[in-house]
DNA sequence: CGTATTGCTTCTGAATTAGTAGCGCAACAT
DNA sequence: ATGTTGCGCTACTAATTCAGAAGCAATACG
């Protein structure tokens, strides 16, 4: 049973883009897949650059990633995998728009 | 003292993209967003097309959506504000990511 | 008046996350 | 062989957050 198929929190099921939606909204999520962006991380350092987040979550975050064929485990630590590295990319102009909107909400 | 200004959960702060996921790595956050793609709800209709989610989280996620103008409150009900729209646009392709990704889990 | 709907608050218990300590393992040095 | 160091990770408790139900105040309608 995959995690994809199984009832996921808040979401009526079945539909994708609700247990993709679940996944990346725990906390913590999205900033790992960020924190991978410039490639392969071993575990104490992704807890570093994610200023010293527990390492509970951050490894039960990493299992479900893992399951989700997001980020995969190597040899040099934690790396996103193709398909993660789609996703991230898919993330990218998240950056601009970030500072577009810090600079309205600074501005009034 | 805005929403990005302070410090922010799991973020050394100060950069707008850390601010972001943090706030849309909260729980429902990313659904909230994604439920008003379509249009204005209503409170409640947003808590149905949520399924159930409780009215006090809800209320308490309207509050940081507003508080970071991605959402605006109007005579009916809730919308996305311009900005909002923008990231909406932004996590558009991630629904067809998100079947790829479900059908590769699937497969194998 | 009575009823209905809406936005939202309040409350309690459950679930999740934070934070710290430390285990078992491997590599390396003494 | 005996530290020492760093690694991934687990175990545990405390704090925070969320779930779920009930219900209040306001508005609208008959």
């Amino acid at each position: 049973m995959s995690i994809i198929d199984r009832p996921v929190r808040g979401s009526d099921s079945g539909r994708p883009i609700m247990a993709l939606l679940d996944l990346l909204g725990r906390r913590w999520t999205l900033r790992v897949i960020w924190e991978l962006r410039g490639g392969a991380l071993s575990f104490r350092a992704l807890q570093a650059a994610c200023s010293g987040m527990s390492p509970s979550v951050l490894n039960q975050r990493l299992a479900e990633l893992r399951e989700a064929q997001i980020v995969e485990a190597g040899g040099d630590g934690y790396a996103l995998s193709a398909r993660g590295r789609e996703l991230l990319e898919l993330f990218g102009p998240l950056q601009r728009w970030s500072e577009d909107w810090a600079r309205a909400l600074r501005d009034g």
